[in-house]
DNA sequence: GTGAAAGCGCTAACAA
DNA sequence: TTGTTAGCGCTTTCAC
């Protein structure tokens, strides 16, 4: 096995070619200083030695990683991995390289998680969904060179914030139910610790109170598809003429379309459905979920981006918001409309 | 902002304890030596003072980052998700943290990875689904301490292995098509790069040699939906006459249920589909998709696990197969089956 | 064009 | 119980 394999170091390369570390370094970092024949040779010996920079001994001299933190709730959330392949995406063109931490929706342990990314020195975070408590947050954030925070909104000089305008979002989601003459609509709201679910509690309330209808009854639940199915069963026990669902994310939308089906509601019909977020998932299920649209893969560039800024001292800017647009499909749909919610493979 | 926040290090600790760095080291250490007052004094002054280890110094000191390269060829395919929790879990009860990359299918992409991960010089590589030609692999692999591979097997000494049964997965489920009396049979054989399509393709073969009938067509996509139903479209104009088609991964079966919709065909009654790897979205699409279920998230332990014994130079096993489980579903149900193909939520 | 010295923050090994 | 020395691999600074 491999594990006694001592690296070659800058200088082995030296020794090798006859000339001191510091020559070899400029070689190696494209800096010149040394004749070319010296520098060709030098070029091959690293080669053939299978020479590889450590990253560690650098970050430790530059005090720059390389490596950015990135915590998200679940990366079992098909919402994340969109997020983290733009994050990536920018990141590498930029030479750095993701250290990825799920925090499974817990606030303890996505303290200790921050933590734990200062002490390996990352460049900068990028925080999904955070739950902790803005206090908690903003001094958990303190050790940062920079710092990213997405659906979450601190002190500028604390973090940078891509928001989605959840308030808008949900009012127009509610708007949506109503125009389709939904009067008995509920919310399945998500997790009450996070912020974003109250926001779009806000939107949904305002768009009820404009039209002089009642705040819809919430329940809420995990943000996953076993929570949704359970939030939709609560709600229909109880208020068996509800007409509409509104929920948190779409997997909680496709738990409640699980439980109509289990139960023999006919969605839209008897009871509309829609979600938020647009995952892919939201098309392939039957009947194909109406959802707010955002572009995640986008997001995650942009969260990149914006931290590469902070990680610069350049702060052209600080908040970025994000508004989803409707997306109707079959859950959502006049049953007119439905005819053409067919996809056309021809 | 934050850029300036200079780090209070072991030095500055002693400074204000007024003792030696060591004494400060060996106390945040746990490892004694030191009066409790010394003690006492300390702890309340890295507290105060935000003291966060850098393990940067640490890991060049001492030789282990304590992080782990994690390579994935694509994240939005939920199979990898639900592997990189079941590493991540393990992972962080033995406090280490992962660097995850994406390869998005290039090659290319993914020595280069292997360089720079070992560049950071972490700890071990998990690297599932490798693409890289054995030869060039294993010398990219020269250089890690440790390595695990997912559904690859090189030399023990060069990496342990977990691998999926690929032969014995493909064969059951060409026997499960075969029972159902199907016998124009095909394959969505995925990405030609990938050993785990050769190999079911064996397996897929010698089922159908024993049974006397001929070798499938075999179409080869990329192995994500759109890959899948553009793989369909091809077989099925070719040859409408298809009664059954056998997946590379789940991902592909859901394309080429996208496609028998879009064409309406009927499932499982025109044309019966299976799909590998048990993906949740197998379960809501509909109708539901028959696969060869294997548990990730354990997969992903198992790798952990077997990186850690190999990171502490234990060689208890080097390789480990896992078999998997036909999970008959409504895509390959007989009709009289399929009364009962609903989830109960009752 | 090339090299010597010093130090990034931490800790193992050896004093005292 | 506490401190000193030295060095992990690299690069910045200054000198030759």
């Amino acid at each position: 096995m491999n594990s006694k394999v001592s690296k070659t170091k800058l200088a082995d390369i030296a020794r090798a070619a006859g000339v001191s570390p510091m020559t070899v370094s400029r070689v190696l970092n494209g800096r010149g200083g040394a004749s070319p024949e010296t520098a060709a040779k030098i070029e091959q010996l690293a080669d053939e030695m299978r020479y590889r920079p450590n990253a560690v001994a650098r970050a430790l001299k530059s005090d720059r990683s390389g490596i950015i933190g990135v915590v998200v709730p679940d990366i079992a959330n098909p919402f994340f991995p969109d997020v983290i392949r733009g994050v990536e995406s920018v990141a590498m063109q930029n030479g750095y390289n993701l250290l990825l931490c799920n925090v499974v929706e817990s606030a303890e342990r996505e303290l200790n998680l921050v933590r734990i990314l200062e002490t390996h020195r990352v460049d900068g975070v990028i925080l999904c969904s955070a739950r902790l408590p803005d206090a908690a947050l903003s001094k958990a954030l303190q050790g940062y060179k920079a710092a990213v925070l997405l659906n979450r909104t601190l002190a500028p000089e604390t973090a940078g914030s891509i928001t989605i305008d959840y308030r808008a979002g949900a009012a127009d989601a509610a708007r949506h139910l109503l125009n389709l003459g939904r009067r008995k609509v509920a919310v399945i709201g998500g997790p009450t610790t996070s912020v974003g679910a109250a926001e779009r509690l806000e939107g949904i309330r305002s768009a009820f109170l404009s039209v002089g209808a009642d705040s819809p009854v919430v329940v809420h639940c995990m943000p996953d598809i076993a929570g949704g199915a359970a939030a939709a069963a609560e709600l229909l026990k109880a208020h068996p003429d509800i007409d509409a669902l509104i929920c948190y994310n779409d997997l909680n939308a496709i738990g409640a379309l699980q439980y109509c089906e289990a139960t023999f509601r006919s969605v839209p019909k008897d009871i509309a459905v829609i979600g938020f977020d647009g995952i892919t998932l939201g098309e392939l299920v039957r009947p194909q979920l109406s959802t707010m649209h955002v572009d995640k893969y986008a997001i995650g560039e942009l969260c990149m981006r914006m931290l590469l800024d902070r990680i610069d001292g350049k702060f052209i800017q600080h908040r970025i918001v994000v508004r989803p647009e409707l997306i109707v499909r079959t859950s959502t749909m006049l049953e007119q409309q439905a005819i053409s919610g067919q996809v056309d493979f021809a």
